[in-house]
DNA sequence: ACCTGAACACCGTTCAAGT
DNA sequence: ACCTGAACACCGTTCAAGT
């Protein structure tokens, strides 16, 4: 039988194609092992628990997205960020809740914090109005991404023609009527929209300016 | 011993009591059983699943969220809905990741998105128009309210003093010199701003404007 | 040192049985 | 009709034992 090379790296790789392929309630510990050719605990040696696997697998995915070089044109610069966290996570939209909700502590997310800091900072804006432009413009990326891969459009096109809330449709006309546009739009072109529009104001911030 | 009404909307109740003191991860069925002082297959007779008594619990939320009258001016109309999802969400944190993964399928959802759409509708933007502006608003107040039940902007602080992960603080100075402003936020505040600015754009989009 | 099987304390849910 | 206990097929994780 093949030999099986037991690492942290491995066993996150592993997590992470399983998640892609089967969704986050398929990966669990035996599952996941016997994926490796593994006894469950053998994952115990290199994993303390399956909260730390989750950590390392959004770790992992963070780290998939391409910072933009540090001479960039710095609002450039955080299209590139924003733009590439986007793709990532559509790369994996199993893990979406958990990239969402997961703080930037782990080494991935720092470095994709300090880009776009660092590019908004270069920009001119001050410490404080650096928090401020961050927060607005990443409350916007991780709620769109969130809807995106949620589906969250999808339903509501059904609701102008199945019931399956306890809801007569003419109780919500406009959903009725505004549902099909809701569910029929182009992402990638209303996401740089969007991003344009906030780092439009953001500039505006910029001391001087 | 005292008799035991139980109906889905006690087990409801009982659910997002439970999730709100101690957290999603200490709903179960057999610990809400317990907690209603009844048989853990009791509870299948008014819940055929675990699932479906998550739906009801967000949809329990979801109607907190008072919609506004159906004459206020629409910008400030679709001001409220926006405020008042924000404050049910703060209201039950711990079910946050759960809203914000909820398409708005039940019956209070499909009410609150028909009060949006109402708003921009009567505000002159036609159906498509009105899905890219209810996308873009609600974008924004899902990513925002998801960052701030997170903690999202909390263990950053944290970077710049101490060290949890397996980086230099030395390598993200710009974490560290913006981390302290990216803790210490007026979140009321930046969400009315923030608010501001998209409805100031979309209601540019209004035809004749 | 690294890997393992058995065991423990949990899950959600089915089903036949109680009242 | 409504509620229940035992049982089934799972979980994550501890621990003592293997090599």
């Amino acid at each position: 039988m093949t030999r099986i090379l037991l690492s942290e790296e491995a066993i996150l790789r592993a997590a992470l194609s399983l998640v892609d392929a089967e969704g986050l309630e398929a990966l669990t510990m035996r599952r996941l092992a016997a994926e490796l050719g593994v006894a469950t605990m053998s994952l115990y040696g290199h994993v303390p628990t399956k909260d730390d696997l989750l950590l390392g697998v959004v770790n992992m995915v963070t780290a998939e997205i391409r910072l933009p070089d540090p001479a960039t044109p710095p609002w450039e610069a955080l299209r590139i960020v924003t733009r590439e966290f986007r793709r990532v996570s559509l790369g994996h939209p199993n893990l979406v809740p958990l990239i969402v909700r997961q703080p930037p502590t782990g080494s991935a997310g720092l470095l994709t914090l300090e880009s776009a800091l660092d590019a908004v900072r270069r920009a001119g804006l001050d410490p404080a109005m650096t928090a401020k432009a961050y927060r607005l413009t990443a409350s916007f990326a991780i709620g769109f991404v969130s809807l995106e891969c949620g589906g969250f459009f999808k339903p509501v096109d059904v609701a102008a023609g199945e019931t399956f809330a306890p809801i007569d449709v003419s109780a919500v006309p406009r959903v009725a009527e505004v549902g099909p546009y809701l569910a029929d739009w182009d992402a990638d072109e209303e996401f740089e929209r969007g991003m344009d529009v906030l780092i439009g104001i953001v500039s505006g911030w910029a001391v001087g300016s």
